[in-house]
RNA sequence: GCGCUCGUAGCUCAGUUGGAUAGAGUGUUGGCCUCCGAAGCCAAAGGUCGUGGGUUCGACUCCCGCCGAGCGCGCCA
């Protein structure tokens, strides 16, 4: 309907501008948006607005030239002027209800489009360090990336889910000694547990295992462990602390023992963030590992790249990457004076990775403490040969979480956080993950705890699902009553009052604003259109009496209550929230 | 200090990329079940869109200054 009269407006243009009405060579770009008013008609156009100017003609009077030159058509009933110069177009009845038809064909896949041509994106999120369980901070992120990875699926693209996990650097070490040093007190050692260490009660656990499969075998004196360690805080340093009991382990296990132990933390924890997310109903198709990297040469392979584009020099020992030549606001080390390469380093070796895996586009979801980052990323694939505007960065907000009135802080490190496994229990799965994408991801969000488990069934998402519960209802009603609704000749035409028309209209919406929520990449903007036609649906609902003598207009009725389930349907699935039947 | 993201109703947030009278939810106040599910509907009240300028037919939207909030500025990851 929208192309239509966007046609037939390019098409009055063209004709004026041949009869020298207006200047030739203007460019203009031609809107036409749905009205919001039913007065203003169904569509609006401010073209005659725009061009009001450089055609030297009052809006009205140029709104009136262009009216006059518009072709009819059949699904167009009548076509007015109004306010400064907005031209109104009125739907002729009849058109607009077969819209209903076509989802009912359509289906599951009602809302789908080939726009993306299969084009190869991916979307990597979450990727939180494996240090711990995921909390609730992370939830907004998983939530936001498997949204999205949905709308661009439906819009036609192919979309690889993936999950860098950051098996590499000094956290991982310092978890993998925090496990170790607990799997001691197990044996019976007296430790003083480092203030840096990870302090979670699922250390206990992964220690509790290595104890069970390997007895005592990596047990080692205290003394020896915290021989020649620098003093923890407060009085000392923690970091040096928690420094030296690493090199300590590595030195008493050897290599292949400590391996042993790092790997079992690693792996645990991967696994138990695997599970978290699939129960959160967050899939990934691909888990990256950045050890991987190097034990693949592809960040030697990566820094030689650079070297050969002549943008890397070398300083006080170290391998600098001239970022600032790419607009970055300074240079960035790529290879320490140890001889070791930073956690960049790996970072530009990921990404090159991703080019080189052939996506056309590349869509990363950081937490919005990474902002800093996107700079040094971009010019860092500028500087290998790569399009950075491949590269697309969307930061996603923290979530401020409230319990009892005040603000808490969660820390892995400390051990103190809401699990995401929490929260699904506390609040369950649908309300979770609608609450999560139902604010823009760049909104900084309050997350009252108290609210979302005591509230519960006051949530948003309650008035999406009672909807269409509602539909099921009746028509399960009509099936006990033995009444068929036929599926052929249904007279649509007697869907006429207010209620219905704007139902119908805004049923028509769902295709483009699933475009535009995948092409904007927010996914609340499917939030708000579904909520918008469940308010449709209710005041409907409320107003007229679907199971009717009139077998014509029950017909009719059933039909778009179907036709709205569906759709409410289709738009919870991108979501990752169920549409029970019954509630 | 510099940079990023923001500032809209008492509270939590939308605002279709510059359009018509700035909208929802929640909370407050009234009304609606002998009728398909009241987890719903209808109505009222609630605003200097942080603030001061600028751009133009038109600004919540774009530009500049200021105020305020969160985050980031390592040879950590």
């Amino acid at each position: 309907m929208k192309q239509i009269i966007n046609d037939l407006i390019a098409q009055a243009l063209l004709e004026l501008e041949q009869a020298s009405q207006i200047p030739s060579g203007l460019g203009y770009n031609i809107q036409v948006t749905p009205s919001k008013d039913p007065a203003q008609g169904d569509y609006a156009s401010n073209i005659a607005l725009m061009l009001a100017k450089p055609s030297g003609m009052p809006p009205r009077d140029l709104a009136q030239s262009i009216v006059d030159r518009l072709a009819a058509a059949d699904s167009i009933e009548r076509i007015e002027i109004a306010g400064p110069g907005f031209i109104n177009f009125f739907v002729a009845s009849g058109t607009s209800q077969s819209i209903v038809n076509r989802i009912l064909e359509q289906a599951d896949s009602f809302g789908r489009s080939t726009l993306g041509q299969g084009g190869r994106i991916q979307v990597e999120f979450v990727s939180a360090n494996p240090t711990g369980p995921l909390h609730v901070g992370h939830g907004r992120g998983a939530a936001y990336g498997a949204t999205l990875a949905n709308l661009l699926q439906c819009i036609g693209y192919e979309v690889q889910r993936e999950y860098y996990v950051n098996d590499a650097g000094r956290q991982m070490h310092i978890l993998g000694t925090s496990t170790w040093l607990r799997y001691l007190e197990l044996c019976g050692e007296t430790i003083e547990f480092p203030s840096n260490g990870y302090q979670g009660d699922y250390v206990w656990d992964i220690a509790a295992t290595l104890h069970r499969e390997n007895g005592e075998r990596f047990r080692r004196p205290a003394e020896q462990v915290y021989a020649d360690v620098f003093e923890d805080a407060p009085a000392g340093d923690k970091e040096k602390h928690i420094d030296h009991l690493i090199a300590n382990a590595h030195g008493l296990l050897g290599e292949d023992d400590y391996g042993i132990v790092f790997d079992l933390a690693l792996n645990t924890l991967v696994d138990v963030i695997r599970n978290d997310l699939h129960a959160f109903g967050v899939d990934f198709d691909g888990w990256f590992s950045e050890r991987s990297l190097s034990d693949e040469g592809l960040i030697e392979t990566a820094i030689t790249r650079l070297q050969d584009n002549g943008h890397v020099y070398e300083q006080s020992g170290a391998l600098w990457f001239r970022s600032t030549e790419f607009g970055d606001e300074k240079d960035r080390v790529v290879r320490r004076e140890n001889g070791q390469t930073t956690y960049f380093a790996s970072d530009i070796a990921y990404h090159m990775n991703k080019f080189d895996r052939g996506f056309g586009k590349v869509i990363n979801i950081w937490g919005a403490d990474h902002h800093g980052y996107i700079a040094r990323v971009k010019a860092s694939l500028s500087a290998l040969g790569y399009n950075a505007d491949d590269l697309e960065i969307q930061l996603v907000q923290f979530a401020n979480l409230f319990e009892n009135g005040e603000k808490i802080s969660m820390s892995t490190r400390s051990g103190e956080f809401v699990t995401l496994r929490q929260l699904r229990e506390d609040v369950g799965q649908d309300a979770a993950r609608f609450f999560y994408v139902m604010r823009k991801a760049e909104q900084h969000m309050d997350f009252d705890l108290d609210l979302a488990r005591e509230q519960s069934s006051d949530n948003p998402v309650y008035y999406l699902q009672y909807a269409n519960a509602r539909i099921c209802s009746v028509n399960r009603q009509c099936a006990e009553k033995g009444l068929e609704i036929s599926n052929t000749g249904i007279d649509l035409s007697r869907l006429d009052n207010a209620h219905e028309q704007a139902l119908i209209k805004h049923l028509s919406l769902f295709p483009e604003r699933v475009e535009a929520a995948a092409l904007r990449r927010e996914p609340h903007l499917v939030v708000n259109y579904l909520r918008e036609l469940a308010n449709h649906f209710h005041s409907w609902y409320n107003a007229h009496q679907f199971i009717v003598d009139d077998v014509e207009l029950r017909d009719a009725r059933i039909t778009l209550a179907s036709a709205v389930g569906q759709v409410l349907r289709n738009g919870l699935n991108l979501m990752g929230v169920s549409a029970p039947e019954k509630m």
